[in-house]
DNA sequence: CTGAAAGCGCTTACAG
DNA sequence: CTGAAAGCGCTTACAG
């Protein structure tokens, strides 16, 4: 009961090749008369067989593995699109190995090195700023990847996202609607694509009404959340350019924001009207249930999974950028409409 | 640039044997001069060889893996432990592969299957109810595992957990400090150990205080979270048993419930005080921020890292029960203290 | 001190 | 139709 049972343990009790074996577990047919396959499958079942996926893998050269890097796996967003990612890649019999960036060029490049000398046969990231160079190495390498959420223009690639201007047009265009006149944004610094396509969403809806001030948009670091939110809420509230409205660029600068609004004893949204990209239970239980641009995490992870999967079988195919659903969900947070 | 690089790349092209490169490269010093040692690794660099893992894991027998089996990723409880144990499990050279059992016994017996052909070093997991065999037969198997958060009285093995009795009882204590009477509580039916300490913990508390009533123990199914809520918050609310207090067994309980108080228009904590197990983004922006029992996540990843490579590294060590700490986060939901 | 050979557990192309 | 052999990319015990 030590050492783990393999084909040969079954070969030898049987007296027949591993070969043999092999082909009858591997279900490869006409190999062996019924009777000695029955036998075999006997034996494989009593000996509590398990085939090692590893010696396989070395020499199939495929390991049935998607390797998944995301900003921080304990955040909500890339926990639900995991999950997703999970049950997908389950379904075509792979599994997934996931590591957290921490928005760092360095970790992104630790994890990628970690998951190919695994021999991942696909990667599903969330590209960190600043990773272009990583990626145009998996190109050359030919190792199929997707990204999720963000996307470098330089960069042709398989992506899956949504179209963040639009939601974010919509979403502003929404407040606008309410009656609000002065909105501010809060967005992460870093200048990813999805970032910057969010703020001109909000500065193109904004200009569409002659409002837009370069002054209402504010961005904070990923690293130093708290303080950069801050800091951005405060230059919005200040006397001379105080908003009605706050656009949130994800739900952790919502939430923290959210946060601060509570202590500064702001009311949402009487004093500022809020809305928010992502969802969050926190959203839903706010005094004022928030309202955000919910962007379609199912589709977002089935889709990485399908296009992570056939790189992985149909080489060189063309490149997809597969544009997902968003819908604005409106609740008490912005107020209620001017007409 | 299409085939991978291995070290028979390397040695055909410094003239050597590929075990002598792969002598060198495992830094296994006096098997060649440090000029030959110094022209391999630079043939290595030059060709940019990285190892295959797979090859070294056949022969080795360990893949220095770990897989994380939980109810679900994506519930905050469990991401926030699976981004520790994604940390801890780096500092030792380890990745993770990680599933979600959905709580059903059929789940976790297929992710254990998948991840011990996959090699797995070892597991960590938070077992579903009934998932008892499936433990014993790891430990028949000698694989080794850890058990996070759950636990089964009737399966020695290695676990990391709170004292769920203590912590329980502890919350409960606080209610009544405030002056609450009727205090009920809502948890997850299926009979698992830590959900059972956390009623037994509750009802000592109100026993000591001559208070508790059996009526106010209400359970909810995981499958079934918003009717079981809705059900047991309607039981709890009758008028002949109106409760003061609500202690929920879980985060998810909680926000569920939060959800269904605020559609009742019941205000927190003047018409019912909460408390809750685990943390939430939710409980701190909840009008009245929800008083919790904060679990060591960090010391529950780290002591289940831990144990598991401990596990790996050297066979048969004694069975180890780690407890972790626990702490009562009070704020606005308990209301006030009476004295 | 060094090199060649065996072997990890499989799969499959190739002789008989 | 079947069996034996080679090989996936490594590591390491074993001769020289």
């Amino acid at each position: 009961m030590e050492r783990k049972v393999s084909m040969k343990d079954i070969a030898e009790r049987v007296g027949v090749s591993i070969a043999l074996v092999s082909y009858v577990l591997n279900e490869k047919e006409g190999r062996v008369g019924p009777e000695m396959a029955q036998q075999i499958r006997k034996v494989a079942q009593e000996l509590n067989y398990r085939p090692n996926l590893i010696a396989r893998s070395l020499q199939s050269g495929r390991t049935n593995t998607l390797g998944l890097i995301v900003a921080d796996i304990s955040n909500p967003f890339f926990s639900n699109i995991a999950r997703i990612i999970e049950d997908e890649a389950k379904q075509y019999g792979y599994t997934v190995l996931f590591g957290s960036s921490d928005e760092s060029v360095e970790k992104s490049q630790g994890l990628i090195d970690t998951f190919l000398n695994r021999q991942a046969d696909a990667l599903i990231l969330a590209p960190a700023a600043g990773t272009e160079p990583q990626l145009m190495a998996l190109k050359k390498k030919k190792i199929p990847f997707v990204l999720v959420d963000r996307y470098f223009p330089s960069v042709p690639a398989n992506s899956v996202r949504i179209d963040n201007y639009q939601a974010a047009y919509k979403a502003v265009t929404h407040l606008l609607r309410t009656g609000k006149k002065r909105i501010g944004m809060l967005t992460y610094d870093g200048g990813m694509e999805h970032m910057q396509e969010r703020e001109r969403g909000y500065r193109q809806a904004l200009e569409d009404h002659g409002l837009y001030q370069a002054a209402l948009s504010q961005r904070a670091s990923y690293l130093h959340l708290q303080e950069g939110v801050a800091t951005g809420l405060s230059h919005l509230l200040q006397p001379d350019r105080k908003v009605d409205a706050v656009f949130f660029a994800t739900n952790s600068l919502a939430i923290e924001g959210l946060k601060q609004l509570n202590a500064l004893r702001l009311k949402v949204p009487d004093d500022v009207a809020v809305i928010s990209f992502d969802e969050s239970d926190a959203f839903d239980l706010f005094y004022a249930p928030v309202s955000y641009v919910r962007q379609s995490l199912r589709d977002m992870g089935r889709e990485a999974v399908r296009l992570a999967i056939q790189g992985v079988e149909q080489k060189s195919r063309p490149q997809v950028d597969v544009i997902v659903g968003a819908d604005l969900v409106i609740r008490k947070s912005c107020g209620f409409k001017a007409g």
